[in-house]
DNA sequence: TTGTAAGCGTTATCAA
DNA sequence: TTGATAACGCTTACAA
């Protein structure tokens, strides 16, 4: 590698042709004489010639790439260094049946992984960045150079750079409220599911104290969610409470942290369900409740939001309001090519729909 | 967005300096008189100005990405259009207590995660590739022109577009064998984890009938496993089986397949113990084992290798080889930075240690 | 501290 | 079917 990297130039002298041959090669090669192609050929593969995007991209105006930005959710500021160091020799050791938390924000991998699918379905690249630390706004701006178009989950771009990004290249918004109308946005039912959720919990399995765990102050998503919570509450002619019970961090460790200050203040007196704001956070309560002999669902019903695999594993069984997170992304993905294609037209803003799935943890299945 | 998109230019005219000026305020802002850097900085933010990528990656030399290679785990091929349609509706159903499974390759994701773990760690963007279908070449070459590295998983790229891309740029090769001292290379201690599972199913269960259950024919990971495992036999003076029991596709579904076969064809029969490449076959064997009322372990025993969640999860909760996944992707990348940093030094090739994990899968814990 | 000017390696337009 | 040549928007000596 390295030493002196071949350009178009090299290859054109070689050859015997002039750049803009070379060029065509590459490009569209129906319009170079096969001849002329096989020698063109022959030489690429002899200096080891790859064509410099950074080039392609200033000469044609458009890179092929996306650019996706997220919230930063490891907490990639405090992540150690990585052991460069010799392998240890491998370790045998009895596991003991712990609750885990991988850490990783679940609901956001999916989600990547969606915009990644789609993207490469059109042949187009991924960049992702996740801004944080003093730098955010050098890494955002750096993407931003380099892509013909961003999406990104709501809140992960500050709203000026957003604006002044977006006067240079389309930007999709994923999840969070509208906003505005000035960009387009995808984002899950949020109200809806959290309200036919509730609703089942009430109407159905005749619950009431239900009190409502949410996540971070600033998601928008648990607002929503709150709200359609409080909503159907309301419907059904029950007191509203004016806050959640609690706020996690939407992470299974912050739930079950949630879950013993909530049982060693007896905050749960009283409580005949538990709504949460997503299925990390339920899951961790879930592991508090059974660890502290409190019964799920008998005790106190249980209930998510996302509809991780987790979720489904768990025992009993997480009730939870499905949202598609991949198509989140592949949606988000899709309004972007078509912004790319069609620059002039209104803003969008597209509700995906979500899905209820009644399991154990609500309580057994009410033959209806 | 679009319409004339500012360059440094339009800047340095509005702002009364030259280019250079500009681009000093970005690069290098000390270098700048405080008066004039608000001067730029307010004619940048009026314009929207935002660098362009292209350019500063041709002119500098360096874009500040790196490249990472995985071969397609989704069928991306296969994909449905995603449907942009209006929502439907919020649906709510019962949801019963199947087993599903997602498709995704946890493994994949697992290591993509850590290598952009690593690489957002240092300021540096992370553009990811699938090579897939008829224009997999392409979509190498065109990523190899874009990054300053590049990270791959071994096979994903074929051999001599690997060779020729890495006369451009550093490449460090992931999982896989060593294959030649031509390329930095990372990969888990396979054979060594394998050998120490098997020993234990051996020595302290006691266990003999040990059969293998490959992964696809053409993995490496697969192959080296089984070495361990033949190994452990050979070691241990049992019968060494020229082949593995059956070969699966590294996923759960297929795991469940095959299970049914074997169960129908009887060739489980006097099977102790079944050791299997990867932790989604063997929850697929599980799944199949437990539905046609074989247990595990009563009746046979039962591992995996990777420590995936869901190994964790299963009941019984399977014995495994952890692999540090997300240590792979981060290692690769550190290597690749400590590749750039010094070109010169020999290819390294590094082997991760593994961990054993006895779980219930494989029988009652001994008190060893 | 700032400006001048020479690249950087392509693409794309026009002619030939 | 091919070749000249002018962009493309920035970085970076070197000078001032």
């Amino acid at each position: 590698m390295a030493g002196k990297v071949p350009t178009v130039y090299d290859v054109a002298e070689r050859a015997g042709v002039s750049i803009a041959t070379v060029s065509r090669y590459f490009r569209n090669p129906e319009a170079v004489r096969e001849t002329t192609r096989d020698r063109v050929r022959a030489v690429v593969r002899d200096l080891g010639y790859v064509p410099s995007g950074s080039a392609r991209g200033l000469a044609a105006r458009r890179t092929g790439t996306i650019g996706v930005c997220f919230p930063s959710f490891d907490d990639v500021d405090h992540i150690d260094p990585v052991d460069l160091g010799e392998g240890l020799p491998v370790t045998v050791r009895f596991d003991p049946s712990e609750h885990i938390d991988t850490g990783s924000n679940l609901y956001i991998s999916e989600v990547i992984r969606g915009t990644e699918l789609e993207a490469w379905r059109h042949g187009l690249a991924v960049m992702i960045a996740v801004p944080r630390g003093r730098r955010r706004h050098e890494v955002i701006d750096n993407l931003a150079g380099r892509v013909d178009g961003l999406v990104t989950l709501a809140r992960a771009v500050p709203d000026d750079q957003l604006a002044h990004i977006a006067r240079r290249l389309p930007v999709v918004l994923m999840a969070g409220p509208r906003e505005s109308d000035t960009y387009d946005h995808v984002s899950a039912d949020n109200r809806g599911g959290t309200i036919a959720l509730t609703r089942h919990l009430i109407h159905d399995h005749h619950l009431r104290g239900l009190q409502f765990v949410a996540g971070p102050m600033n998601s928008p998503d648990s607002q929503d969610r709150f709200e359609g919570f409080s909503e159907a509450l309301l419907l059904a002619g029950l007191d509203v409470p004016e806050h959640p019970l609690a706020h996690g961090d939407f992470t299974r460790t912050g739930g079950r942290a949630l879950a013993r200050r909530l049982l060693e203040r007896e905050q749960l007196t009283g409580v005949g369900a538990l709504v949460c704001a997503n299925d990390q956070t339920a899951l961790g309560l879930l592991d508090a409740l059974t660890e502290a002999g409190v019964r799920v669902p008998e005790d106190i019903a249980l209930t998510g939001f996302d509809g991780i695999e987790a979720a489904h594993l768990a025992s009993p069984r997480l009730t939870t309001v499905r949202q598609p997170m991949i198509d989140l992304g592949r949606v988000a993905v899709a309004q972007l090519l078509h912004r790319l294609a069609h620059p002039a037209t209104a803003p969008v803003s597209r509700v995906l729909p979500v899905e209820v799935l009644l399991r154990e943890s609500c309580g057994p299945h009410p033959s209806t």
